[in-house]
Parts: structure tokens; sequence; C-alpha cells
DNA sequence: TCTGGGGTCCTAGGACCC
DNA sequence: TCTGGGGTCCTAGGACCC
């Protein structure tokens, strides 16, 4: 939903592009370790729990897939290389190949570490026939090898999302292949229905016992049939890719809707002792992650795999957002009361959501601290009678009457009534959502910042205090009413720019 | 040597509000 | 007195993708 759709589709010419490389994770560890070249490299667990993330080609050919129990490719291939994943090389190597992209068109959406779709429309020279598309694949091919050292690509061009996917998919590794506009049915049709993105084992077998195997089979059934079979959005969805309607733009910088960690054990996990201190450890990763993205969340998530395989999970909402651990651990711990877990547990899994739109990072040097120390003040102050912004907002009720509407300008008189490009010179503004700002102001004595979705999240800085605690209200409590034009506009916050200007 | 880890999106029911 | 809807938020689970 957010980030903007760009780039109407469908399109005359082919020009959206998907670039996928060939066995991403095998062929850069063949890449930096020659003595693996040729051979069957195996990438993922290594445990005895573990699976496939990726094998080599070499590799495919004993049999060996994604997702496979690596028991049973050890059975077929046990003389493979059995390697634990190294993402930060992979990391590395996906930054070179998105730079590279880049060269080609400012618009892309990457999918993963090493998939992408672009649209060459939108390039330096625009493409609009298929022996454009076709010699542009080609540049982007040879330059994805030269950057990474040797990595090899395949790339789909089509005039829609679901061709360029398609199409990219038909000649690997190292394939290219151009659909021509006005070729997209002849190319989909004789195509199995688990090759439409969106159809994964469960729906390929209600439509094999409805008699349904090929994307021919789908496009001669009715609309009704398929929402019978499918739901709603399912059966809708397969029903428009099944005669390649696809118009769905390409989306940049899409923001992150949850982060998540989770474990699963060798052996299966019964003392709840044990279990504990797990769940912090897996909290404190999260926290560290969320950290690191500048985020944090409402909404946690304790996820259990027990010794039978049957997976539960349990969430709660937080009223403020969090990335601290000694907020987030206790909570995922009370989650997990509720389970039985005296049989055994094989993962235990912690995950936030409901990531809310403000910053905590460098701009509040070792945030811990200073809310903890401005938590102090706060007291101090409120013992006192000085009160606090957000605790007491009548007390400024003033302060936000008398400029009630330029929220985003901080149009005002007082020292801290500048921008937000002024008073952080250089600093991104934290809000992402549909491009809309965080609102900020200069507010009586403090200063506060925020935004969310339906709900107003606001930190408050004073000069003698520093950064505040963070405190989040829903957007339509009455604490707000002074401020309400700031609660007006969060209230909107989860559209982008394009659907909220468009008529309902 | 049975079944990973990081995500996204959808559904469905209940609470709650207007 | 009966009978509503619509909308949002929250929780749990499932399908799917790489």
């Amino acid at each position: 939903m957010s980030g903007g759709r760009l780039s109407r589709v469908p399109r005359s010419a082919p020009s959206i592009a998907h670039v996928d490389l060939d066995a991403f994770f095998a062929a850069v560890e063949q890449r930096d370790k020659p003595s693996l070249r040729g051979k069957p490299v195996i990438v993922g667990g290594i445990g005895p729990r573990g699976v496939v993330s990726t094998a080599s080609y070499e590799a495919r050919a004993f049999g060996i897939a994604s997702a496979m129990p690596t028991g049973q490719a050890r059975q077929r291939c046990p003389h493979a290389a059995y390697l634990y994943p190294r993402f930060g090389a992979y990391r590395k190597a996906s930054q070179q190949i998105m730079a590279a992209l880049a060269e080609f068109t400012p618009l892309i959406e990457p999918l993963s570490l090493d998939e992408a779709f672009l649209d060459l429309a939108a390039g330096v020279d625009p493409v609009t026939s298929a022996e454009q598309a076709h010699e542009v694949a080609l540049r982007i091919k040879a330059r994805i090898f030269e950057v990474t050292g040797g990595l090899t690509a395949s790339a789909g061009i089509g005039s829609s999302k679901l061709m360029a996917k398609i199409a990219s998919d038909l000649d690997k590794p190292s394939g290219l292949v151009v659909v021509d506009a006005g070729a997209e049915q002849a190319v989909l049709d004789p195509l199995p229905v688990r090759r439409l993105p969106g159809v994964g084992p469960a729906t390929a077998e209600r439509l094999r016992r409805a008699g349904v195997t090929t994307i021919a089979d789908i496009r001669r059934m009715d609309d009704a049939e398929l929402v019978s079979l499918l739901g709603t959005s399912a059966g809708r969805a397969l029903a428009r890719l099944a005669v390649a309607d696809d118009n769905r733009g390409l989306s940049v910088d899409r923001a992150a809707k949850s982060v998540s960690v989770e474990d699963t054990y060798d052996r299966d996990v019964t003392d709840p002792t044990v279990l504990g201190r797990r769940l912090e450890e897996l909290a404190a990763r999260v926290c560290a992650r969320l950290r690191d993205a500048g985020l944090s969340g409402r909404t946690v998530t304790t996820k259990v795999r027990l010794y039978d395989f049957t997976t539960l999970s349990r969430s709660t909402t937080l009223t403020d957002p969090t990335d601290d651990v000694r907020v987030l651990a206790p909570a995922a711990r009370r989650l997990l009361v509720d389970v039985d877990t005296s049989g055994g547990v094989r993962l235990l899994g912690v995950a936030v959501s409901g990531l809310a739109d403000w910053v905590q990072d460098d701009l509040f040097v070792d945030a811990a601290d200073a809310l903890a120390e401005q938590e102090r003040m706060s007291r101090d102050k409120l013992a006192s009678g000085g009160g606090d912004p957000v605790a007491a907002p009548d007390a400024h009720a003033d302060a936000a009457a008398g400029d009630d509407t330029d929220v985003t300008a901080a149009a005002g008189t007082g020292p801290k009534d500048r921008s937000f490009a002024d008073r952080f010179p250089g600093r991104q503004h934290p809000g992402w959502n549909a491009g809309q700002d965080v609102w900020h102001r200069a507010l009586g004595p403090g200063w506060v910042w925020g935004s969310g979705v339906g709900r107003v999240t606001v930190r408050f800085e004073t000069a003698e205090t520093g950064p505040g605690p963070i405190r989040t209200f829903r957007s339509d409590d009455e604490a707000l009413a002074p401020f309400e034009p700031w609660a007006e506009i969060t209230r909107s916050d989860d559209r982008s720019p394009e659907d909220a200007a468009a008529p309902a």
C-alpha cells in the first residue's frame, strides 16, 4: 500500500523486466571459492532440522530443490558441499546488483536480495519495442556479471509484471525471454497453474480436484466458479492473471511492516526456564534489528511450533510502540504462559508489527538513558506542578490554538519554531507512509513530532530535558482535542497521495 | 536424519463506535 | 421494540513467496 504506484500498465510494448539471479546463494559461494565451481553446492540449514535454501544447478541434477530437508539432500547427494548461508556476502552482492540495475532505470521494485522488477519505459533510453527490450536485457545481464564478478541472471521482459515474471522463468539459467505485446495468451495457455504467482500447493490441489491443471483451463472457467472455489480475492485475481490482465504498477520504497526472529532448536525444548531464556534472546535480537532500522512497533507476537509441528501464535498490542527489550521480552513471555508447551517445543519466534512512523536513532543518542532520565524529570516536574505537555495537554492548549492549521511548516516565533529540516539538518523525515510528513511543531515549552496509523505517536523535547518519553494516543483520544488538526491528518495516512487524491 | 527463516497478504470473528 | 449497517481495530491462522 505504501510506496507510490507508478508507471501505468498494460503497455503496447514489452518494457517491464524481471531480473532473477541464478541459484543466487550457491552461485556466490562458487564465485568466492573456485574449488566449488562445477560441483554440487547446497546452501541452507546444516543441522539435524535444516532445509535447503539454494542448490546449485549441479546439485539440482541430483533432484535437490529448495525447501527440501537437508537430511534428505545428503542421502541423494552425499558428496555435495553443504554450506551454512553467509548473508553478509549475499547482501553485498545484492547491493552491487541493485546499483547496476539503477544504471538502467530509476524505477526498480526489489522483491528480494536477488530479484527485482524494472520499468524500462522509464529508463534513460525508454524501451518501445521488443527488439530494444532484448538489447537492453543483454546489457543488464552483462553488467550484473561484471559488477558481481561472474554471477549470472535470467531476465524476462513483458508488457506487465506477470509476463515479465513468467518470462524470466522460461529459460533458466542465464536466460533471456521477451514476450512481445500480443503474444501473452499464447505463452500462458499451456503452462501449469502453479506458474501463476499466488498459486501454491494448496491452491493447485484445489484446482486439480476441479479438473483444472493449465492456465488455459482457468481461462475457461467462469469467474463465479473460481471465486466459490478460492474465495473472492484469490478467485478474482486468478481470473485476471489467466487472461494476462495485469495492470499492477511497480512500487519503489516499500516500508517494512514487521520484524521477526525465529529459531528451530536441534532438539525439542521442554524446560520452562530454558524456554523463557530463549524467548529473551529472540526479543533482544528483534530489538537490535528494530533499532538498526530506526523502527518500533506496538504489536508483539510470540510464535510456537510444538513437537508435533502444530504452530500457534499469540499476540498482544501495547499502548506504545517499543524497541526496548525491557518491554518486549516480558510481553513475549507473558504470551507464552497461555500455551501448553509440556510436550516439547521445536521452534520459538518473536515478531513486532504495527510499526510506528518515527525513528529513534542517533538523533537521540543513547536513547534508553535519555528516556529514563526524561521520565524521571517528568515525574519531578509533575510533582512540582510543572506538568508534562502530553500528560496535561490542557496546560498548553493556548499555544496550540494560537497556531492551529499549519502543521508542517511550524510557523511561529519561538526559537524552536523551525521546520524539521532546519532543526535536524541533513536528516530525513522519519515519516514514510504515503509520503506524509511527520508533523512537528513547537508546542509551548516543548517540541513534538510523530505520526501513526490511527494513532498519534509523539515525543516531546525541551531545551532543559532533551528528548522525552514516547507517548501514543488513539487519534480520537480526547487528550488530543487541543491539537485536533494533527489528529485529523493521521487518520488518513494509510493511503498514498494518489489514492487520497482520487475520488472515493 | 521430516518439514528453515524472513517476510506479505487474506480471511474471519468479535469488540466497539456511530 | 426491533432491527440495522458501516468502519476500525484486534487476534489467530493459513497460504504464499524467496
